[in-house]
DNA sequence: AGGTTTGCTGAAACCGTTTTCAGTCGCCGC
DNA sequence: GCGGCGACTGAAAACGGTTTCAGCAAACCT
């Protein structure tokens, strides 16, 4: 089979007129809104022409023309966080739903490229951005503001006033906490990826400072993730009062505690139980089953098209604040203690 | 914090040049390549210009007007499938490296929305296609690739005549099949989904067939995911020859086979060995971790956008079939039954 | 000095659409 | 029989860039 060769002329609305003898206003009233204004003689030598030439219109002239690329930008911190994935899923079948394509780009949590992706995704006029990073470059993100609507993910970026979807934090940490304390648990660790800069770690960090502060008989503290933190757990294994157990703040976290607990020896889930926020494919797999509490994903990445679309509808509204609400998934990992 | 009013003219190369004082071809030089042309002081005044009207080019209206869009396109069969995610990670990060941005669609397997998101792809002037779907719509696929390269990833598509980059199934198949030979295994199980239509599952499963057919000593069958996997896998053990052990396919397999295992009761690995292909992050995680062939989804992405860019360089070589290699991961799963 | 070359610059055409605006035509009422 | 009115249609001007081409100095020859 040979090298196809890339055709150089792609047939254009001119051909398509000059085939069908009209002029290129009224093949583009045809393709476009004014189909209503053509004789049915015209449409239909207009259609019969199309049909002939195969032509397709090129969005990119037409979103030259019109303004409206029907290009949604996604930015995401890391593109392998089942997280990002399922939010991203949500967000691409909304666009799917209503004609918008997405232009996805991963920075890879640095900064700079976060940088540069921003401005790539400026500069192919993407209609609406949906953000889900660190949030440095402020500034950056405010002047675009300025230009297109912003729906920020999971993470707050302060100072910006965009619409933010994400989780219920507060709330969802209240019941995995309420659910260890009810089977028994009395010294928890939350374990959590690293804590600075990222809003919604932040807010799940607080949240259980808070629900600790309202329970006197049991004990926690806070770890994150890192180079020792099997030691790290294993030294407040050997000094826990009373049945204790982890609670990780994200898939990630719950991973990564997952495999330090099993290299440090315990028994899992006899010896020490879990929590993980956060429902990936492979909880029913680990010994019994990790508890877990699922994210709407699918929702968020709906909720965060809706926004959008809404804004570029012309909504004027303060910048709203959807918090959905996590689902708590029982599973071995926290046996009944008492 | 009040909602922010978008603004509705964006600065233009118009603009920058009557701030200037230069022409338009000036202010595009100065941008684009001709950028040695323009005499010092000229060049000084576009860049504080520029600086001082925060002007940045369109790329939609110079991609119009150059035929290049820096805009690659990639049809994802299934965006949740983990090794999807990975080679898109790859295939992202090659892009960033080159200046170009990545379209993503997903058609959840849908065969229209197949056909309606290569459209979509197409009308937006995407400089290639990076494709792992089922391949329908052959016929678009062929008209597509008279206009822009395509790669193919994982999947053959018959009759096409592209790049393809993917495992090299038959050899990985082989390094599975020898390790459970090897450790003693008698009776296998591949576990696959459905077969029908998908090149790299067809390969998986031919493969198979053939290592069976020169190991006479070794009994085996094939069976695809599906309702009553858990039924047909307690049956296969039942009535197992010597040591049995289940091959799955790819990572889906693996989870369904796992599950359904699991359910069934039978100690897993002590029991039933189990090797699978692709390795996703929660092998190791259960029982003693699962055995697996690591696919390098990585370099599988990054090629694919290297052939890509090869074709857009003007490269006129034969359909090429890059196959790279797997790699064996031995973990608890295969425990040594000699 | 006069004719050439060289080196920058700007005017204008073009990319493939949409949209405005000025026709053209048939048909109505008077 | 003629002005007026709708209903369609097409020419041309955008959109925001790039690229061609001509112009015009200054510098370079004899």
């Amino acid at each position: 089979m040979s090298t196809p060769v890339y055709r150089t002329h792609r047939v254009t609305m001119e051909d398509v007129a000059r085939h069908a003898g009209v002029s290129k206003a009224s093949v583009s009233r045809f393709i476009g809104e004014g189909r209503g204004l053509l004789t049915e003689a015209i449409a239909e030598r207009i259609e019969n022409a199309i049909g002939a030439l195969g032509y397709r219109p090129n969005q990119m002239a037409r979103a030259l023309k019109r303004g409206r690329t029907r290009l949604l930008g996604m930015l995401v911190a890391d593109i392998r966080n089942p997280y990002s994935i399922a939010v991203m899923h949500g967000v691409e079948t909304a666009c799917r739903q209503h004609g918008y394509s997405l232009v996805v780009s991963n920075t890879d949590r640095d900064p700079e490229q976060e940088r540069r992706q921003l401005a790539a995704l400026r500069s192919y006029n993407v209609e609406g951005l949906i953000v889900n990073t660190l949030g440095q470059h402020v500034e950056q993100l405010r002047q675009l503001q300025h230009e297109l609507p912003i729906v920020l993910v999971d993470r707050k970026v302060e100072g910006l006033g965009s619409d933010l979807v994400g989780l219920a934090n507060a709330h969802a940490v209240g019941q995995a906490l309420d659910h260890l304390a009810e089977r028994g648990y009395r010294d928890l660790v939350l374990v959590s990826e690293p804590i600075l800069g990222t809003s919604s770690r932040r807010e799940r960090a607080q949240a259980f400072e808070q629900w600790l502060a309202g329970h006197a008989n049991i004990r926690g503290q806070l770890m994150e993730t890192g180079a020792d933190l099997g030691h790290r757990l294993g030294a407040w294994h050997a000094a826990a009062m009373g049945p204790g157990a982890v609670f990780c703040a994200n898939g990630l976290a719950a991973l990564a505690a997952t495999l330090a607990l099993r290299e440090l020896g315990v028994r899992l889930f006899d010896d020490i139980g879990l929590v993980a926020l956060d429902d990936l494919q492979w909880y029913p797999l680990v010994g019994t089953g990790i508890t877990a509490l699922a994210q709407p994903t699918q929702a968020i990445g709906e909720q965060a098209f809706q926004c959008l679309l809404q804004r570029l509808q012309g909504e004027r509204c303060p910048p709203r604040d959807l918090s959905l609400e996590a689902q708590l998934i029982i599973r071995g990992s926290t046996p009944d203690r008492t």
